[in-house]
DNA sequence: CGGGACGCCTGTGAGC
DNA sequence: TGCTCACAGGCGTCCC
């Protein structure tokens, strides 16, 4: 479910509110993707920090003094297919329910991740640069608003791959952030074929690509993401990008940019839409 | 090493 | 109503 833009505006959701806060207890529900990888009560009495997002993942420091910088670890946070976070204030907690697999109880609020498929994880690393954090996250690609990604290395990067344009913005190793509804959207906004070879892309489409990239996954934060079924922020609220969806999950409908009709393929076991009719090879 | 398929889980909607 | 099947926003691992 959640991509980029979902994960962002739970972090913003969230972050300043529970910044400072002291953890008071945890409690674990159904396993997830992974063990959290160290014993709940050690966490009990430590501080959190700021979050902050690389690619999908949600890093929540901890340290062992409310002011201290001196990293105690974190937690590296991911919600899957299926996950949110939502951060609850007050003494009024709702109990757990059937989906609610990790409750941190803080000072400041409750933050609970709700996941049903359970796809999702929370992991504790001492650091998020060493293992296990600096693991996950070491496969990762450009954050696609880094301005160090030009469109020069863009471009280059993608030369560089033998297969399907789509494929390569989902694999998340040249750029981060778009899933599968955002390479969708960000492919239709530059009007390219999702089945455009990668080292066919010319410099000058490459180059579109990654500014419909940037302005699809800036809209959708400004919108605060895509409900498509459940996804919700740290406070509850909806999202509104998917009335925005142009393509994506609009098989058999008509473009709004041409007189085509939108079309279904499967690419690497994941859906793509996009219309024939105005994305060129 | 890059690329593609698999599997992890539960829920939902369509079709019969 | 109830069953079966396809499909769902991700990604690490395994096998060529």
């Amino acid at each position: 479910m959640p991509e980029l833009p979902e994960v962002e505006v739970t972090r913003r959701s969230f972050a300043d509110r529970i910044v400072g806060a002291r953890v008071v207890s945890l409690r674990l529900g159904a396993p997830l993707r992974w063990p959290l990888g160290c014993a709940p009560e050690s966490l009990v009495g430590q501080f959190a920090g700021l979050a902050v997002r690389r690619g999908k993942y949600l890093w929540l420091p901890l340290s062992d003094a409310a002011a201290s910088k001196d990293p105690a670890g974190g937690l590296l946070m991911h919600l899957g297919m299926s996950g949110s976070l939502a951060f609850t204030q007050g003494d009024t907690q709702t109990p757990a329910g059937r989906h609610d697999h990790f409750d941190l109880q803080t000072t400041q609020g409750l933050l609970r991740l709700t996941d049903p498929r359970r796809f999702g994880a929370v992991v504790w690393s001492p650091a998020i640069d060493t293992a296990p954090a600096s693991t996950l996250l070491a496969r990762l690609g450009a954050e696609p608003f880094d301005a160090a990604l030009t469109p020069t290395h863009f471009h280059a990067a993608l030369r560089a791959r033998r297969t399907a344009v789509k494929t390569a913005l989902l694999a998340g190793n040249i750029v981060v952030g778009a899933g599968n509804i955002y390479a969708c959207e960000a492919l239709f906004e530059a009007a390219i074929d999702p089945r455009t070879r990668c080292e066919r892309l010319s410099r000058p489409r490459s180059e579109r690509l990654l500014a419909a990239l940037r302005a699809t996954l800036a809209r959708a934060i400004e919108a605060g993401g895509s409900t498509l079924r459940d996804f919700r922020d740290a406070h509850g609220a909806a999202g509104a990008f998917q009335s925005e969806a142009r393509v994506y999950g609009r098989a058999g409908q008509p473009c709004t940019r041409c007189a085509g009709s939108v079309r279904r393929i499967v690419q690497g076991q994941r859906s793509t839409f996009f219309c024939p009719g105005c994305q060129k090879r």
